[in-house]
DNA sequence: GAGTGGTCTAGACCACGTG
DNA sequence: ACGTGGTCTAGACCACTCC
């Protein structure tokens, strides 16, 4: 046991927190009397109260002290990604059709544009064991140097294409996820012949001024996809 | 402009790496000389660093150095509770059942318990508008003092059913999100009389030695739900 | 051995909330 | 006026990496 102090004293508290010693909206000693308990420095002090902060244990008021949170009951971490999930992962993907259309009116509310700008749409179906397992759109606000090589675009998720042009740190991303019965269409696409839902997730991703960048839609079959996310 | 200095550092290196005059991978100006350049001491330039490590924009190697990290294209954070999203909330629970199960092979792996371990099975639906939205089964390990008192139970999430014995900040939690085709059964519950798809959204608690201690299953109209998650 | 980040100290001044 | 947390300084020693 050669952690830092400052290790310690953060797992102290944690165990106080987590016991229920300290119940949520308890206040803590404050940093100087932590500094007496401890027998160490106020720096040393508050480096376990910042790593205690972080974990949502305890939150601060300048000058009142520090107080047990409230845990966040239904706060999820999910990692997604269009050509990756935990039953299947793309194996192949097919290019249908790149072109540039004119955005109907869904198109022009979601991405925020004007109705003559016009959007380049990609389609494509994605492979696993060599069965279709998803029909993919993405809609792309054009810009000078956008690639589309096919191969370049063949394999790429939404925030690979779009990065392309901005560094992919400011970007803000958003997520919905959905089901629907599918239309003739998809279901020939996919081969469908059974009754089968659709789990859809949309991903919109948006510049550091909150302007749209794109706009992807992504039709996995239902027997093909588990989402899966945690707590942390 | 009377920002602390180290919220001035922090945000002069973040724009670098929005900028892309850093790059993932590249490293950045020792602690030493960032404190040169900036005229400041050390522990604040440490500052600065710590909070652009915890945005994600950095990573440190001791003995080497800071580094721009690459940024997680695929993380989304995601707000989820059974009675409250994005479309519908649910305003009114109906309890079906409260009763005492042998758990199936399923729950068996699932909870990870015995087969001779008795199981707490609660089955509700959910309304919004006096329309059922969705219908709800979770499963519980025994324990001592937990409640089977019905207003309790009416209108409580699964963490908050759990966290009536232990504290809430010690226990981890998973999700799964799928669809499904209804069952005839499921259909009668729900008044689905067309064809519609649900959204299944599986809950799993663990407490703080990954021992799990509860199942819930959230059977969601397709036309009543969307989820919604965003970065960071 | 020189340079790096990780830990820690013992002070200081400030803004804020409460009596 | 006093106690609180927030910011900042100028040192120190350590473990690690690289040459």
């Amino acid at each position: 046991m050669k952690n830092p102090v400052y290790m310690n004293i953060a797992e102290s508290i944690r165990n106080k927190v987590n016991s229920g010693t300290l119940k949520p909206g308890d206040d803590l000693p404050s940093e100087v009397n932590l500094c007496k308990e401890y027998e160490t420095s106020r720096m040393t002090v508050r480096k376990s109260l910042a790593i205690l902060t972080n974990e949502g244990y305890i939150y601060s008021v300048p000058g009142k002290g520090y107080f047990v949170a409230k845990p966040e009951y239904n706060k999820y971490t999910i990692y997604y990604d269009e050509m990756h999930n935990s039953i299947n992962n793309v194996d192949s993907a097919k290019l249908l059709e790149v072109d540039i259309i004119m955005p109907d009116e869904k198109l022009i509310n979601s991405l925020q544009i004007h109705q003559n700008k016009k959007v380049i749409r990609i389609r494509r179906l994605f492979y696993t064991d060599g069965e279709p397992m998803a029909y993919d759109v993405k809609y792309l606000l054009y810009h000078k140097g956008v690639p589309i090589v096919e191969q370049e675009i063949k394999h790429a998720t939404l925030p690979e294409m779009i990065a392309k042009n901005i560094s992919l740190f400011s970007m803000k991303k958003e997520i919905k996820i959905y089901t629907e019965i599918p239309q003739e269409k998809t279901k020939k696409l996919l081969h469908i012949d059974k009754e089968l839902a659709l789990l859809v997730v949309e991903q919109k991703l948006y510049d550091s001024n909150d302007k749209p960048m794109g706009l992807g839609i992504t039709y996995f079959r239902g027997d093909y996809i588990k989402l899966q996310g945690m707590s942390q």
